[in-house]
DNA sequence: ATATTTGCAAAGCCTTTGCAGGGGA
DNA sequence: TCCCCTGCAAAGGCTTTGCAAATAT
């Protein structure tokens, strides 16, 4: 089961990525539409298919071109597992760990709270992000 | 400063990969010798480069196969990393984390001792395997 | 008018594969 | 002998890039 998913209009989703300096297109539109309401952790493949069907004739080059401007927005996040060679991109851009269904490749999303993780590295470690995978099998 | 390394003889190189199931080429116990004694998470393309140096001839696909075998066999571990499209190889087997230097690139063992991780999932995820990333930087 | 974005095709990087020749058990 | 290993070259998967045409401000 996906995440819930807010349904954002297009006139929200234009309001969001000028907001972000990103450039409102009707490509970029079309692909939030899907990254922002529908999709849950897609890889850039996923994504062209989904445009293959809803928006015909967006390339390659501009969903990746699409997926680096959200990214450096902050609208999205990219992940790469390392159970597969495709990036992954993720509406939820707050801090979150991933559980990963070694079966099936399906990734889901830990909230914080369910991870209690205290560190004590040594001083000259200086860290600024903890990333947290879990391996295993979902029932 | 790369993690202390154990010298093996390649006698002893060769005792390890035969009791592993591997057989022990010329060209495995070269790259072992570097892999077991030198390195400090080498990309493949690294462990290319020390070949070209130390063991002429020995082709990519060669490298590939002997990093399969090995990590086949528990030797290795093989581990990808987001920063980067190449796959990394350790020695170290154990269970262990490690903290990855945005700046630099350059990646250290953790030792499972300093961190204190304790998970409270849903009972349908079932974790086999926890992989910790500390990012940041390294005085 | 000027700067961005798009789409296509080509190239790039990392890794795997097919296959013929070679070496170890 | 027989099977596994090696090396080369080619192919494969994912992503980026160059460039001309189209679009946005």
């Amino acid at each position: 089961m996906p995440a819930k998913k807010t349904l954002f209009s297009a006139l929200e989703i234009e309001k969001r990525l000028s907001e972000a300096g990103v450039q409102p297109t009707a490509q970029r539109i079309a692909l939030c539409r899907y990254l922002l309401c529908e999709a849950d952790h897609p890889t850039a493949d996923e994504i062209k298919k989904w445009a293959d069907l809803n928006f015909p004739k967006i390339s390659m080059a501009t969903v990746y071109n699409t997926l680096k401007a959200l990214v450096d927005a902050g609208i999205l996040k990219e992940f790469k597992f390392p159970h597969s060679d495709s990036a992954v991109y993720d509406c939820n851009t707050s801090v979150h760990y991933h559980f990963l269904d070694e079966k099936t490749g399906e990734l889901f999303d830990i909230a914080p709270e369910a991870v209690n993780l205290s560190v004590k590295l040594q001083d000259k470690f200086k860290v600024t992000e903890i990333q947290v995978l879990f391996r295993g099998r979902k029932k």
